[in-house]
DNA sequence: ATCGATACGATACATCACGTATCGTTTTGT
DNA sequence: ACAAAACGATACGTGATGTATCGTATCGAT
């Protein structure tokens, strides 16, 4: 019993005329072109088969729903990121990483993401695949990282990755959906060294 | 030409036989039960109207549509929350304040604000209203008091009140909505304790 | 008291998208 | 040659949406 959420390869058992790969990727890239200009609600599978050129059957063998074929196109755009590339230090490189989430964000992949996050409040199962080939992949390379820089002493000792994870990454992802300010690179640098020095003044509570 | 989203109290123009106030409760009860209960997919006008036990023009004569009903909930529901209680002391206050935002996360507000924010990916009108009647305010209340802290020495400097708040506050909406860990009180100190002391280690960079 | 205007419950209606089921045809493996 | 499955096309049942009325009830104004 696969998952089946992400379609597409439901291994066929036998025999018979096997199916057209050309069909998956043409309707991976209608899919992603029409809900990508007009939000997942306004699309429908008839518009999709037809953009794709294909009948609505070819599909419905393919995935159960339209939040699926999103997910698919998702994971296939995002799937070969590389996390946490060399850089001038430890800490640099851990900026960079954040200042290449922040320009996903800003492109189609951002666009993507929020969809498929509104459609994980509804669904359990985009929830558990969204967290299972987007987030938790990306969460246990960042905690491989944070506890390498702990050991090196880049970190604190005391830190919890996870924690620090949601510290510097949670903002990102605030403003890809709250609208309350554009995700720039200067914005990302701002959350980097706040999160990274600190809030409060260091030496205990000086009166005013 | 008034934002209508909302509902309710689009008022009359003279004459004829006035809204019963009363419906108006009983619908926002209905909805937030019923999609407490199932989701806002499942919901339907009819479902609400029934549960309600009112005809459902007396919703359509009200609210646009689903969203705008739970919105209004939503709304009378956080309307009267206060922000940054005194405590023990001026960071102590805005831990506490953190827990209670969490508290309120975990129950039927937290519940309600994700469905919202889903909502507010496929409809405007949605996150507009979110925006101006749940995250701005808080944010302009956050805004004020971090900026006293700051004058009064408890907050560096240079902190960029705005980014604060995302420093501070994103975690809680990250884990109401990724579904990576609950989101207990423990963890809330976890973020505030990491996000006020910073996470590099302090004195320059300690070679290993 | 009468009258216009609006609210209300109920119901009918047209529209639309979904997911399933076939039909006839095509393409594979055996 | 033959079974099996894919494919395009299309028809079908279902459920929700938003609008339109109908008859009745309740207000303000005259």
């Amino acid at each position: 019993m696969p998952s089946q959420i992400s379609g597409e390869s439901t291994a066929k058992v036998s025999g018979g005329r096997p199916r057209n790969p050309n069909i998956d990727q043409a309707v991976l890239e209608a899919a992603a072109k029409l809900v990508l200009a007009n939000g997942l609600r306004a699309v429908s599978m008839d518009a999709i088969a037809a953009e794709a050129g294909v009948g609505r059957m070819a599909i419905y063998r393919r995935w159960p729903n339209k939040a699926a074929i999103v997910m698919s196109a998702f994971v296939a755009r995002v799937d070969p990121t590389t996390l946490f590339a060399p850089a001038t230090s430890y800490l640099e490189s851990i900026r960079l990483q954040m200042r290449t989430m922040a320009k996903a964000f800003r492109g189609k992949d951002g666009a993507l993401l929020r969809i498929l996050l509104a459609e994980a409040q509804h669904c359990p199962e985009v929830a558990e695949e969204l967290r299972e080939r987007w987030t938790m992949p990306r969460r246990k390379m960042a905690i491989v990282y944070f506890e390498q820089g702990i050991q090196e002493g880049w970190l604190r000792a005391d830190v919890d990755p996870n924690t620090m994870i949601d510290v510097l990454y949670a903002p990102l992802y605030y403003r890809l959906q709250m609208g309350t300010g554009p995700l720039t690179d200067t914005y990302v640098d701002q959350v980097f060294e706040h999160a990274m020095r600190g809030l409060r003044r260091s030496a205990g509570k000086p009166r005013s």
